[in-house]
DNA sequence: TAGATTGTTAATCGATTAACAATC
DNA sequence: TAGATTGTTAATCGATTAACAATC
């Protein structure tokens, strides 16, 4: 299913579906052509004809591309056929913050359930979401069903939570720590590097104030 | 000043750099090898090799790298030469997240100042840090020299937050609303998508289970 | 010395850009 | 039709990988 996808493409498909959704509610517009879409997701306009090529939707040569049916055809490319669960490991600052964020933001990628070593915050609800123990992890995963999960611990225990996890079957893992996950090539990793984005940022301001 | 640097360089100098220093601080050695810091930072030695050859930092064939020397040479190019003062827009809770997240963690790269448009914000503390109200900024960022902001705010107001922010003279942005932010070639922005990038992490989370 | 490493260059790979006929 | 778009292919670019002599 789709292995020979890059992770770019997906990305950018994941972009344009928002700003597609966004056209479609503020403007009330139907149609768009691949340059408006292009500049407002900061790529060229043959980018996006491809990226179109790859999802095999159509545009017209008069009209560009349908936004409705579009969002459609991305949602039928990178959305699963039903609800997808995510599971979210880490309840400190960070964790709570993306909690808060996502609840009830995306009907069909919902994160269903957190975990936390600390034992009291196990039983507890936290943005809707019902807080388990570590061990608990096997269980409530078979049960929900859970291939994708978030981790949002401190450094120094990031890789032994994603070995849990990939024990229990998490094939997908969106990593806030900043560490180099070592997993199987049959788990994708998806790093958020704060630290390193921030220091990057710095570093080419710098950079841009010199010349 | 190193215009020709890549985006991914930096960030592969600033990931060994913390890695390095967990080296030397937990496992208190002097040398490592171009294959095992490799390892660590998932990517291969003669990446590693080439990198430090951009720092101009040589190791020697029979000890590899002396670490706390190749800290250094990481820190003579990534970092400016006295304290670098960064802004954050928009106290959310992500915005608390990352607040507390560095707050007092990097010595020469500290964030002065936030900012809100909540007029009840403005004047308080959040974790160390003054909360100022947008229309201050021009002020408060020519007083503490500040060049590189964060972007915590929702959507609809990154834009005007980014032009803001430009005008106001910063050089680097690391945004995390889900928006292609329009700036002038001479600002840098770094983008965190948290959206997408679970968005990513559940899609091949899906084709890892297919195949 | 012998051997595993290093610095450095050439070959490969993949993604982006440019070009152009086909379309409405 | 005329013209600005589209789908699609060929050329370019840059980054990664592979190879190898130099080093301690």
């Amino acid at each position: 299913m789709n292995a020979q996808i890059s992770d770019k493409t997906v990305g950018r498909l994941s972009l344009y579906r928002r700003l597609l959704s966004n056209l479609l509610r503020e403007k009330e517009e139907e149609f768009v052509f691949s340059h408006r879409l292009a500049r407002a997701a900061g790529v060229t306009a043959a980018q996006v004809r491809r990226d179109m090529m790859v999802i095999g939707y159509n545009g017209s040569p008069k009209k560009g591309y349908a936004i409705g049916d579009l969002i459609e055809s991305i949602g039928y490319f990178l959305d699963a056929p039903g609800v997808q669960t995510v599971a979210l490991v880490g309840v400190g600052n960070l964790g709570r913050a993306i909690l808060t964020y996502f609840a009830g933001r995306r009907p069909n990628l919902k994160i269903v359930a957190v975990f936390d070593n600390d034992p009291n915050k196990a039983g507890t609800v936290i943005s809707g979401c019902r807080c388990y123990a570590m061990q608990d992890m096997p269980e409530v995963f078979k049960e929900k069903k859970v291939n994708t999960a978030i981790v949002t611990v401190p450094a120094s225990q990031a890789q032994s939570v994603a070995d849990t996890l990939v024990a229990a079957g998490v094939r997908g893992l969106l990593n806030f720590a900043p560490v180099n996950l070592r997993v199987p090539v049959s788990v994708y990793v998806e790093d958020m590097d704060i630290t390193t984005s921030l220091e990057k940022a710095a570093f080419f301001a710098r950079c841009r104030m010199a010349s």
